[in-house]
DNA sequence: ATCAGCATGGGAAACGCTTTCCAGAATGGC
DNA sequence: GCCATTCTGGAAAGCGTTTCCCATGCTGAT
């Protein structure tokens, strides 16, 4: 049973009872203890169990014990419905990525839910399976929630879709680049240290002619990538021919397609950078078919140290990218844009090293 | 601007005006519209509003229309908070899983949101981690936000920590065995036909002495998977020497293990199932450290059918366990067991059909 | 013409919580 | 001993919805 009928606002103006006190609200469950539960049996008032949950300084700390006795017996947890009712803030972040199946995003999905947990946030997670459709529902869905932020981890997504939540003066964070609108947040990942490491890698084995599959030109994260192996080959002095140079699609099949397309060449490079781990393994498969031995005759190596990478036979040499320092700054970010007094309340940029 | 000056209760008798009508909820969001600014653009009740919003037939088609126009007008959204805390049913379902880095379950949560969205639910994702700690946070965290109910998706969780759930009568949802109380309902996934089909496809290809990988014994699933094995065996005559059933632990390191252990073996099966793809990846990691050749020498079949499968070299075969079945049934179980008049509501028991 | 009966819309209560405001108690200074 | 000041806890308003109940305006039957 619950307190329902206590402070109840009678509906006539005559002191009656009023008849509709315990039969009325039947869809309540069973077993929720409120409140009022908790101020009954401490014997205070509700404000004051709400102080002493909320930790507010001023009540007396014998009070506050006797409340957290109660909370304890009715087994009491706060309504967090009714909490973001009256605070405005729902303490739920929202999480946009692409696929969750593609490997690269449950691990970011881990790391951010966990950081996000551990701040007292709950995580809403959606993805837009490059769909602008299901992108809209998406968002729409996140605004009913009422997120007090969210975070675009897509690599690419409809800008305009993005204008509801930047109308509504949602925090937005987003990876590499978004639109430059007040509110919004930014995730610059430094590709340039993962990418020397993994060229001076291959250098030092003895790799002279070094092949890069990149990911789709269109996305700027795919050019900034391919940018710093064009700028690491010429540190070292090396050449790259044009035919050497090939635009994957951050796929498995564009990973194929695109060392195919190396492998008919008269003279194959000796090593191949890929932009992403999934164009590494698809180059694997093209080189699987064919008598190319990896890595006797060619080495692959990947990027972004997904999971899957630790599966692949031969093991894929990846250069890890990582997530959780992603997830880090993602959280960071939002809390900045949520929380009014967060002490990085007017950053708008953050860096993030590979490593 | 938002309505908030209407209709708000004075707090003096005398009618002044109340010196805070417009200051007063700073925290309130810029641009969310709200019920009350609908009813005044449309020029009816904020009830009619509610009315029409949720198509309920006794507004007048008229009246009608022109609450939709304010909608539009407005840019409303119904705030999902507010609604739940009167409904009681916060239209949210939770979702547990091992651990979504798994490769098994971003697929299966992927299904699981298509499913639950379709059908106007969120969904609230959380991963144990095989850790009974977070396995608490997790389910306090869920009964704070008041999912409407949880489908437990792990394979093997503490069942102390759900009672918790099932005392609040939490409708939920296990796969293969769960606790026999009020309100739980369970998968019952029938492994028997796509294992039986995959010893019909190795002894078909000649195979006949074939050993099984299991997985960890003191899951009900993984027996159930081995008893499985041995009868399809049995029905085709094929014997099983006892050192030809290894115990696994369902993770790439027991398959690893577990095809030392049969390697070191004078005679070799020449075929070998796994009880879960992890495990069979872990054989075939095993495998490729010696000389014997896959598919040449040994052929590996694994069983879950995970994204995962697809990329590896060599191809790995496998039965295909559908996720998208298991996401159906786990949804309409979930359902059956929230809303009171579900087609089945009194069903406690889903069969499910690898194939 | 009158009245029962029905459809329809509006007012207001309720959901569970936070927060503001205010009354009363306790304290200290004179 | 009395008034001013600080502190503490309680009452109540309000968050945005849904829903109950009643008032109103009609229709149709007598």
């Amino acid at each position: 049973m619950s307190g329902a009928e206590k402070h109840r606002k009678k509906s006539t103006i005559h002191p009656t009872v009023n008849v509709r006190s315990k039969s009325s609200h039947p869809r309540r469950r069973a077993g929720h203890a409120s409140i009022r539960d908790v101020a009954a049996k401490a014997g205070v008032s509700i404000a004051t169990v709400s102080r002493a949950v909320n930790g507010i300084p001023t009540v007396d700390p014998e009070l506050a014990r006797r409340v957290w006795k109660a909370v304890e017996e009715v087994g009491y947890l706060p309504n967090t419905q009714a909490r973001a009712l009256v605070s405005g803030r729902s303490r739920m972040l929202g999480l946009i990525v692409s696929e969750i199946t593609n490997p690269f995003f449950p691990e970011l999905v881990q790391e951010f839910e966990n950081l996000a947990v551990a701040q007292g946030y709950e995580v809403l997670i959606g993805s837009t399976s490059y769909d602008p459709l299901r992108t809209e529902s998406l968002i729409r869905r996140m605004l009913q929630r009422n997120v007090d932020g969210v975070a675009v981890m897509t690599f690419g997504i409809e800008e305009d879709l993005v204008q509801k939540l930047v109308d509504r003066g949602f925090p937005l964070v987003f990876v590499d680049a978004g639109p430059q609108l007040e509110n919004i947040r930014v995730l610059k990942v430094n590709y340039g240290e993962g990418i020397r490491q993994a060229v001076q890698h291959l250098a030092a084995l003895g790799h002279r002619e070094i092949g890069f599959i990149s990911g789709p030109l269109r996305l700027r994260s795919a050019v900034a990538r391919r940018d710093a192996f064009l700028k690491a080959m010429r540190e070292l002095g090396l050449k790259i021919p044009k035919q050497h140079l090939v635009e994957g699609g951050h796929t498995m099949e564009g990973g194929i397609a695109a060392m195919e397309q190396l492998a008919a060449l008269s003279a194959l490079p000796t090593a191949v950078l890929c932009s992403n781990d999934m164009s590494a393994i698809g180059a694997l498969h093209a080189l699987y078919r064919t008598t190319h031995k990896v890595p006797d005759d060619v080495s692959i190596v990947g990027f972004d140290d997904i999971h899957l990478a630790q599966f692949m036979l031969p093991p894929l040499t990846t250069v890890q990218m990582s997530c959780k320092e992603l997830a880090v700054a993602a959280v960071d970010a939002l809390r900045a844009g949520i929380e009014p007094n967060h002490p990085k309340a007017r950053q708008m940029e953050w860096q993030i090293d590979t490593r």
